[in-house]
RNA sequence: GUCCCCAUCGUCUAGAGGCCUAGGACACCAGCCUUUCACGUUGGUAACACGGGUUCGAAUCCCGUUGGGGACGCCA
């Protein structure tokens, strides 16, 4: 079959996203994509192919040899989608699975899908003629298939070198955390090196406090990188010597249109709905016509025909005309680096084998590649990990997630958490949703990423964060809490309140979803006699009740041993005497203990607060007042 | 405006042409458990954006439409 007839008879129904065709699809629609001579046929592409896989159905080949299932209804002129149930299952006739020919009615399209073909197919072999309806089917892998699981995956056998390499403008937002945790993931599951750089270039923005920041929110999460933080800014000899080379070889060039001159040429561009470009007025320009006075910037020389291909383990192979991409700056008039170079010169120095980052760097991708090959550079390999959105599917804004991480750590998230939680944001694996550290690490891939954007869902962090909670030993439970208990005491507690929170720690962990929560469950343990009840406390302290705590109290204090089951022995033994539920009872007295009608199981809470607290909790509501 | 990317329950996702009557999780609703609130447990509501095409068969492959997002700085 030759191209131009395969073209003329039909469209491509093959995976024609790759070089003419693809384009000319692209712009052209169905006709121009029929009518493209230089049309690449599916033969010609060099798509994977996967061989004589026959009846894919794993469950065919346990029925065994020939056994055909049919519809035992014979429903003959509706195809249906689906087979109806029950089956009667029939012999078939030979190798071909003739059965499937409508003999008892039936449409040979599902019919025939049903074949068993174990045997005959011997596996994997090929057999011989194909069995009616039982087309052998050749699948080709589109080698840019929408679907993640096609993605080629792109092995070379290296120790694998990630970097993360945040811009210190502001703080470490979730977004960043995410690429931060991809990186360390993918470096630690292949054994690699995971580092650090402080993309500082931008002297007017770039800020210590934001590194401290950056560096406070990677240990938070426990992502520690290997090495020591290198600082891009203070690789600028490198940089600079890097474009000296290129301006040596001709393949950059000195442009000295003002920065005013420029933005006069985008509103023109814009006005007039061009590309918003740089047009290249400088580019074969004599340097004898340059104005005095003016420093240039330096301009990579790229490429204006072909065009530049990434291959990208998340977003597969995506390529851009070399016509849409204008000459990027290299080196500013001052003589810095702009993030283009400097990002290419470091990742190569830093032998960076893989670059995991948020796909707004995609287009960005491009031009450092075009700097790669400007200085025969292999390049890293890549993976655009889509970004995340806020819960309205906005652009993430100060109002929900763009917060720093240090905000989560406020709200009463655990790290452990977040490490979950964003993992599981646009990365999956199978089912699993509670995934341990350990076991991210080993199950990591960067062809497993999603490629669409995806939202930050407060309440199922949450839900993972209870989980984490519950999990968590009590000790550790103890320290992480402390802080916010003694933020809202506004004093530091002693170690005997300690060790009352610690003992409380088990009744509060299947009740609480963040540590502010269980800070906030655990403040009656530290609060002051007499208790402020709130108002449903208040309201459960009725005349009788109040008379009823007086009698438990009597009874309380005659027990020699103080113990939750020993508490409510007597609380049960009392509530049976009245004849009134437990509910009845219990509820005032926590609302005497604790100030609330919410709380952990009140009779452990009697037994952690202590024999004469609780007495004398009582007695503050008590009836003899 | 130009280029690029994306599209399955409200949300995160599973999904590799027939295992899909589309699975799981969060959230939501109802029942059970129960001294409160939770936890736990049982069940339920809920999605393949739309239109064409290819195929015996499409959530899955192709084209288009619509909708979302990103990039287009002497920012990173």
């Amino acid at each position: 079959m030759n191209p131009v007839e395969v073209g003329l008879q039909n469209r491509c129904r093959h995976h024609c996203r790759s070089g003419l065709c693809r384009q000319k699809a692209n712009r052209q629609g169905q006709t121009g994509h029929r009518q493209n001579p230089e049309f690449r046929p599916a033969h010609n592409c060099s798509q994977q192919k996967r061989q004589n896989r026959h009846c894919p159905r794993p469950e065919w080949r346990l029925l065994g040899q020939h056994e055909v299932e049919t519809d035992a209804r014979g429903e003959a002129d509706r195809q249906p989608k689906r087979p109806a149930a029950p089956f009667s299952r029939q012999s078939c006739e030979h190798l071909g699975c003739q059965l499937g020919n409508a003999a008892d009615g039936h449409s040979p399209g599902w019919l025939s899908a049903r074949v068993v073909c174990v045997t005959m197919h011997g596996g994997d072999r090929p057999h011989g003629p194909a069995p009616v309806g039982c087309i052998p089917h050749e699948p080709v892998l589109n080698h840019r298939s929408t679907h993640k699981n096609h993605r080629e995956k792109i092995v070379r056998p290296m120790t694998v070198v990630t970097r993360f390499a945040p811009s210190p403008t502001g703080f470490l937002h979730i977004g960043g955390g995410r690429t931060a945790l991809f990186n360390w993931l993918f470096a630690k599951h292949h054994g690699g090196k995971f580092l650090l750089r402080i993309e500082d270039t931008d002297r007017a923005r770039s800020t210590q406090a934001a590194v401290d920041a950056i560096l406070d929110g990677l240990k938070w999460l426990e992502l520690e990188w290997d090495g020591e933080a290198v600082s891009q800014f203070a690789r600028k000899d490198r940089h600079a010597e890097v474009v000296r080379q290129m301006l040596e070889r001709g393949q950059a060039y000195r442009c000295y249109a003002t920065p005013e001159e420029l933005e006069a040429m985008r509103e023109e561009q814009k006005a007039k709905k061009l590309p918003l470009r740089y047009d290249g007025r400088w580019r074969d320009r004599d340097p004898s016509e340059a104005p005095a006075g003016v420093n240039p910037v330096i301009r990579l020389k790229a490429p204006q025909t072909g065009e530049t291909v990434i291959r990208d383990h998340v977003q597969g192979e995506v390529r851009v005309q070399n016509a849409e991409l204008d000459d990027m700056i290299l080196l500013r008039s001052d003589g810095t680096p702009t993030y283009l170079l400097a990002v290419v010169v470091d990742d190569y120095d830093m032998g960076v084998t893989h670059v995991v980052r948020g796909d707004d760097h995609l287009t960005n991708t491009f031009r450092q590649l075009q700097i790669y090959h400007a200085m025969g550079w292999t390049p890293p390999e890549y993976a655009h990990v889509p970004l995340i959105h806020g819960p309205d599917g906005a652009k993430l804004s100060k109002r929900h997630g763009a917060l720093g991480i240090d905000a989560y750590r406020d709200m009463g998230f655990l790290p452990e958490t977040m490490r979950n939680y964003l993992l599981r944001l646009g990365w999956g694996h199978g089912d699993a949703e509670i995934i341990s550290t350990e076991q991210a690490i080993a199950w990591f891939s960067l062809d497993a990423i999603g490629r669409s954007p995806s939202r930050l869902d407060f309440p199922k962090m949450e839900n993972l964060n209870a989980h984490y909670i519950r999990e968590c030993e009590d000790t550790r439970l103890t320290t992480l809490v402390l802080p916010f208990i003694e933020k809202k005491l506004g004093r530091a507690l002693d170690g005997g309140e300690r060790d009352l929170l610690h003992r409380a720690i088990p009744g509060f962990k299947p009740r609480v979803k963040t540590l502010v929560e269980l800070a906030d469950g655990a403040m009656f343990l530290f609060a002051k006699r007499p208790l402020t009840l709130d108002d449903k406390a208040a309201g459960q302290l009725t005349p009788e009740a109040r008379a009823q705590l007086t009698v438990l109290a009597a009874r309380f204090g005659a027990l020699s041993e103080w113990t939750a089951a020993a508490l409510e022995g007597v609380v049960r033994d009392y509530a049976e005497q009245a004849g009134l539920k437990l509910g009845k009872v219990a509820q005032p007295l926590r609302a005497a203990l604790t100030g609330s009608t919410v709380s952990p199981p009140i009779f452990e809470v009697a037994e952690i607060l202590g024999k004469s607290e609780t007495l004398a909790r009582i007695g503050d509501v008590g009836s003899a007042n």
